[in-house]
DNA sequence: GATGAATGAGCGTTCATTCAT
DNA sequence: GATGAATGAACGCTCATTCAT
């Protein structure tokens, strides 16, 4: 692996473990095999080394989230949603410890970059709003579910989402992943028709 | 306010806000417009005063739970749960920094302390787990509730929990509040016997 | 005990075994029971405290040493020597926490103070010198010791006397109060006349 | 020099003259001509620092003292013996300012590492006394010593040579140099057969 | 006489960063 | 591309001391 990439993934590590104020460049050199100051041949700035991690992963999990929704006809609403649940709690295609590291970004951003990583993340929930909602449109259209407010029906699945994935987080991804079906038919029964 | 409180309750918002590794003593100091060294007539150190704050809060929280769960019996068991609902997201009765400083520090404490706290926690979880156990076989006994494992339910609502307590913080209690109890009807609607 | 003279006594013991930048005046308040700033009310500052204390053992010392030089004329001069030994390392009235802090303060003074201290016991060692100096003249005048130049005698005594301290503070004063008198032989069989 | 060595000389000076808690890294970094946070590109911490130091003296100091002592067979007992004597005041080939460090930290080491350093001494002095005795047995067998006890010798021997240090650091070396042979003359004519 | 609260100075140490090599 | 050496800023914390109570 070029030394840029193993910089890369051991900050997303560290970062997504103890957070941005807690992760010291020098141990991500330590972890790299490197000294503090060769970090700089590969990076500009603690800052921008984290914002580059952040930008990556965020179009990552939007990729994916837009791949598990836009998946082939085969795959019923349910299924399909339920691989956005999944996607979601890194429990799918996204690795887990971008999963934490993206969440934990979200919620609670280093303080002098709260307002660019909100911003940024307000353009993709648009984009994941607009894909769910044709989702929810097109399930209460041909009445796989109940005649609900889709703004009502999206607002639950984002709750569910961010759920799962902090009991995901909590409970750790191989231990929740066993509750999270019983979990999603819970949910699917209160939004589907019956 | 007596000195030793307006400390408390400065390092509680600033590290509500901006998390431990984030905060520092000066800072603090600063908010309460007395010097640093000067805290230390009140506190131990900085760990301690963190771990002070974890204690007094979870127990606080612990307790309001506890109230609702426990709220007189002319209280439906909707009523009770989505009490209970309200108060983990900061909503009701534990002011919305407390709430947050709570979450912030159980779903990404500071690395030499993990252990700490989530032991402390555990407990806490246990005895929550304990009473909505009652509240949830009741439910099903009476025929309120569908027919579904206790294990489940209680599942699926320690969820909602964190993903109501995520989208409080995210965006914001007042926001949030509106878009509450359509959300809590479908999932109610996903548990409820029809 | 009233508490200055409880000051007193802690601050020696302390400075004694710690010295005087490692000792803080928060460990004497703690020893004492009181807290630190109400030493305040019986001391001027650490610096007055410690020359305050340096002075009393100083002059405590010296008056010893005086004493024991001139001892009624029934003691012999190995004697009244070998009690001169004895007394300087604290064996014998000057507790051997009140000689550790004076050989401390002698050999490796506060910074500050070190002129100062130095000074102060030039005079004393003076004062010692001539005491010696009329014992050696007597006993070389009278044949017990050999013909030696006085000026040598009293320079490989006070070579001694501080090997002799160094030593007790080294192995503690009970074992080496075993081994002394078996040095004072083989030093007194240097200067005896045959 | 290079700037490790610039700094443990500068070290050795300031901890010999003030102590370990009487000297601040600040204190080593002017001498040396850089500002503190620079000294840890060269130093663990102040701890290992002096302990290093303490080390480096320690062997280099044993190292001399049985270099005296096995001195050629054309050396006599007397004149290795006084080298022995002349070594351990620092006035032969040990700097006067490592001698005064190693004294120092001996006879008050900082209070945390004392047990550590008394430890590490009590090797070299067991090492010491067995150089020593063999001297000793010698002399006392051939004639040269009076027929006394190694123990008891040892123990005169090593009281001297505290005294001779103490004095040495106290009056200084050049003016106790000149004192140094009458003080050694005496003590000789102690131990030696007529 | 004792204390709680405060403070300026300073401590040992870590941090992100720079720069010559 | 990597490093040793350095640094200004800041950290958590202790110190001797003051002062109102």
């Amino acid at each position: 692996m070029p030394p840029s990439q193993t910089i890369k993934s051991e900050a997303i590590r560290l970062f997504a473990l103890q957070g941005y104020d807690g992760t010291a460049l020098s141990e991500i050199a330590k972890a790299v095999g490197i000294k503090t100051p060769s970090l700089y041949a590969h990076i500009d700035s603690k800052e921008t080394l984290f914002m580059e991690l952040f930008d990556d992963i965020a179009r990552e999990h939007t990729e994916h989230l837009r791949v598990a929704i836009e998946a082939a006809g085969h795959s019923s609403l349910e299924e399909r949603l339920f691989a956005v649940i999944r996607e979601s709690c890194g429990d799918y295609t996204l690795s887990e410890v971008k999963s934490t590291f993206l969440k934990r970004s979200l919620f609670f951003p280093p303080a002098y970059m709260r307002k660019e990583i909100q911003g940024r993340f307000l353009e993709a929930e648009q984009s994941l709003r607009g894909l769910l909602s044709s989702l929810f449109e097109e399930g209460v259209a041909d009445g796989t579910l109940r005649s609900i407010d889709v703004e009502q029906l999206i607002a639950s699945f984002l709750c569910l989402m961010d759920g799962t994935f902090i009991q995901t987080h909590y409970y750790g991804a191989e231990e929740f992943g066993k509750r999270l079906p019983d979990i999603w038919k819970l949910y699917w029964a209160g939004i589907a028709a019956q």
